[in-house]
DNA sequence: AACGGCTTTTT
DNA sequence: AAAAGCCGT
């Protein structure tokens, strides 16, 4: 049997400055990639047209091209992970197993027991930082413990940044550490048991100029004045690394969403309870109303509100919403219509292809006003006034919801004041002793 | 231990 | 200008 070491990709998907590849690389020989389609993942996902399984596998595809200018291969499989390491510990010598950390409780309950399992074997798995510029631990208040706070968390983050040496890796000339092989067969979507779906990925680029004024034209849904990164952030075809390098040239507001990025990730790492639990314990005493037939208007995008609807039906129909409406849209299901804030994130998950577990969480509570550094619970977005001051024009609404103002549209589903005060009056009840 | 300050607002 | 309350130093 050969001896490998194996690099196993996950949400890593590029070969050029990736950190576990790179140390595999440096320290080992015939470094064999491998990617898995973890059906632990792919079974819980209720369509067979998901575009982000389909991003995942084109991206797979791209590496298997691109390895063969090294004269090796990807090896891909699908099954859980833990029988898979079973088949491939028969198939190979397998002499170390590295690869780059994954802070999601599912991740990480999965990597211990792969750790476990190999260790059985006196297989070393060895895994990195590379999702992250700051993980985990890293940034941390006097006390020693985690910030539950953006804005002093921020501080910290830049101020480590200004001391921190970054230098991006490359395999440049690398060749001779990769296992050669004739290219290993590689499944179609098909054959992983999904579908084409006619979502369009937003390609991955970095674009300066826009960069440059993010904070001028991030809050207008009208314009592309956002980056659509966020999918090559989830799956890692850009790094980090180069991300933030730009940023911090470029423009501070982005910095900051990128500090955002990692708050959260720091966050659900530090307090996995988040994923059902509110960060604020007491709020998970407010008595939601969760009105079933009121929650599938809200999805369907036939609210009367037409800024609620114009970003549900983008979501529905382009797995993307702009960020500025994804406020609106929370505010509106968590105060307006007083429905639990989990079910608003489980179909934003549903459908986002940028969707990241910690980020979307954190952003759900943040509207419901249930989390960290949350937005006190009476500031409760008015999605008219919303309207008028970031889509003056009605250029977004009029692209979402062509028959806003004929006999077409529904009349609102509730009314603003009436539902303000009764948002107002429950989390009031709620938060009393 | 007291105090400044807290992503994105509303009326 | 006021709407709560608590984090972080």
């Amino acid at each position: 049997m050969d001896k490998v070491t194996i690099f196993w990709f996950r949400r890593d998907l590029r070969l050029s400055d990736n950190i576990g590849l790179f140390k595999a690389y440096e320290n080992e020989k015939n470094v064999l990639p491998l990617f898995i389609f973890d059906e632990d993942i792919l079974d819980n996902l209720e369509e067979k047209k998901d575009p982000r399984v389909q991003f995942i596998h084109s991206q797979v595809k791209n590496l298997h091209k691109k390895l063969k200018e090294y004269d090796s291969s990807i090896l891909v499989r699908k099954g859980k992970p833990l029988a898979i390491f079973t088949e491939l510990t028969k198939e190979y010598t397998i002499q170390n197993v590295y690869t780059n950390r994954d802070y999601e409780p599912y991740a990480r309950d999965r990597d211990k027991r792969v750790e476990e399992f190999l260790a059985e074997k006196d297989i070393p798995f060895k895994d990195f930082k590379d999702q992250v510029i700051f993980e985990k631990d890293e940034i941390t208040n006097n006390e020693g413990s985690f910030y539950q706070v953006f804005t002093p968390y921020s501080k910290v983050w830049l101020q480590k940044l200004k001391e921190l040496d970054m230098e991006l890796v490359d395999l440049d000339g690398r060749k001779k550490s990769f296992y050669k092989t004739a290219p290993l067969p590689f499944p179609s979507l098909k054959d992983i048991g999904f579908e084409e779906s006619s979502i369009e990925i937003p390609e991955l680029k970095i674009d300066e100029k826009l960069i440059q004024d993010y904070d001028k034209t991030r809050n207008f849904p009208a314009k592309s004045g956002t980056s659509r990164l966020g999918i090559h952030l989830r799956f890692g075809t850009i790094s980090i690394r180069r991300l933030v390098q730009e940023a911090a040239e470029l423009n501070g507001t982005y910095l900051n969403e990128l500090i955002w990025r990692e708050f959260y990730m720091m966050i659900l790492y530090q307090k996995p309870s988040v994923i059902d639990s509110s960060f604020k314990e007491k709020y998970d005493r407010i008595l939601w109303s969760n009105d079933e037939e009121a929650f599938q208007k809200w999805c369907k995008g036939k609210t009367g509100y037409p800024m609620v609807d114009a970003g549900m039906r983008e979501l529905n129909s382009t797995g993307y919403m702009h960020n500025r409406v994804r406020m609106i849209t929370a505010s509106f299901l968590t105060k307006h219509l007083l429905i639990d804030w989990r079910w608003g994130e489980a179909y934003f998950a549903s459908k986002l292809l940028d969707f990241e577990l910690s980020s979307n969480n954190g952003g759900w509570q943040w509207a419901a006003g249930t989390g960290t550094d949350a937005q006190p619970y009476f500031r409760i977005f008015n999605p008219e006034s919303q309207m008028n001051k970031f889509d003056k024009d009605k250029k977004y609404i009029k692209k979402w919801v062509p028959e806003y103002g004929t006999s077409d549209y529904p009349e609102p589903i509730i009314e603003h004041k009436k539902a303000r005060e009764r948002a107002l009056e429950t989390y009031k009840e709620a938060l009393a002793k």
